[in-house]
DNA sequence: TAATATTTAGCAAATAATTGCAACTACAAA
DNA sequence: TTTGTAGTTGCAATTATTTGCTAAATATTA
């Protein structure tokens, strides 16, 4: 259920709203068991988690593709970055370090253009 | 004084041992003032917060220099990484999306070569 | 100097996430 | 059937961090 709750949301999902849902239909749940979950699906390959910077970590279906983001850290913009420009990097890591990375769903703060200076 | 401490710990320290260190010579310190100074060591770019995966985020000297943290899921090893090594990515993104990145202190996760699979 | 505005600190409470532990479940062994 | 074991869940408590509010400290102005 709760898997199907991160694959139903549009974009990506905190834990408490995965509770939210959940529990609407079985209110049973409890919060620990969402995180716990998570936590599994993380594990699983099925679900990945990025911090966002807004104080609850998000979670996204790995159904719908693995991609990245670059987040504003001065007006908040959130720019989705294509899988590709991460793999030089892999690649380095690989070579240089022989160090397998999880880059899977990656936040990247910064500044946009709009915001640099 | 937190800035002192943040610059005497030799490599990195937690916003609790800080807490801690300068409690010992001015007891009167608060927790909330830690956070809320690091916060602005931070934005003065003065120190740099990482977190590396073990539940509480650790906070760094910019005196001693930028670098990166490639931490195993699995052992818990964590790796130091040259700043050269995202240079190629901080250039991607600047020339491709116009984002000036902030990576000055980053932890990437995955596997290291001995625990590889 | 007094009066006022601004900044900062302390404290307690709120928040997101994690953990310990007992109870419950499923499934197999005896 | 009972017993044992592994895995899962709920609940409460704990942890790390943040926030709101108030009071104290400091700076600015009259």
């Amino acid at each position: 259920m709760i898997l199907e709750a991160v694959e139903a949301a549009e974009g990506h999902i905190s834990a408490e709203e995965i509770y939210t849902r959940v529990c609407a239909r079985y209110p049973h749940l409890n919060i620990s068991t969402v995180y716990r979950t998570l936590e599994l699906l993380k594990g699983l390959g099925l679900a990945t988690e990025t911090d966002m910077g807004d104080g609850r970590v998000r979670y996204h279906s790995i159904k719908k593709g693995h991609h990245h983001h670059l987040v504003c850290q001065r007006c908040g913009q959130i720019i989705d970055l294509d899988e590709s420009v991460l793999s030089p990097l892999k690649d380095a890591l690989s070579r240089e370090y022989r160090f397998d990375a999880d880059l899977r769903h990656l936040a990247i703060f910064g500044r946009c253009s709009q915001c640099a200076g």
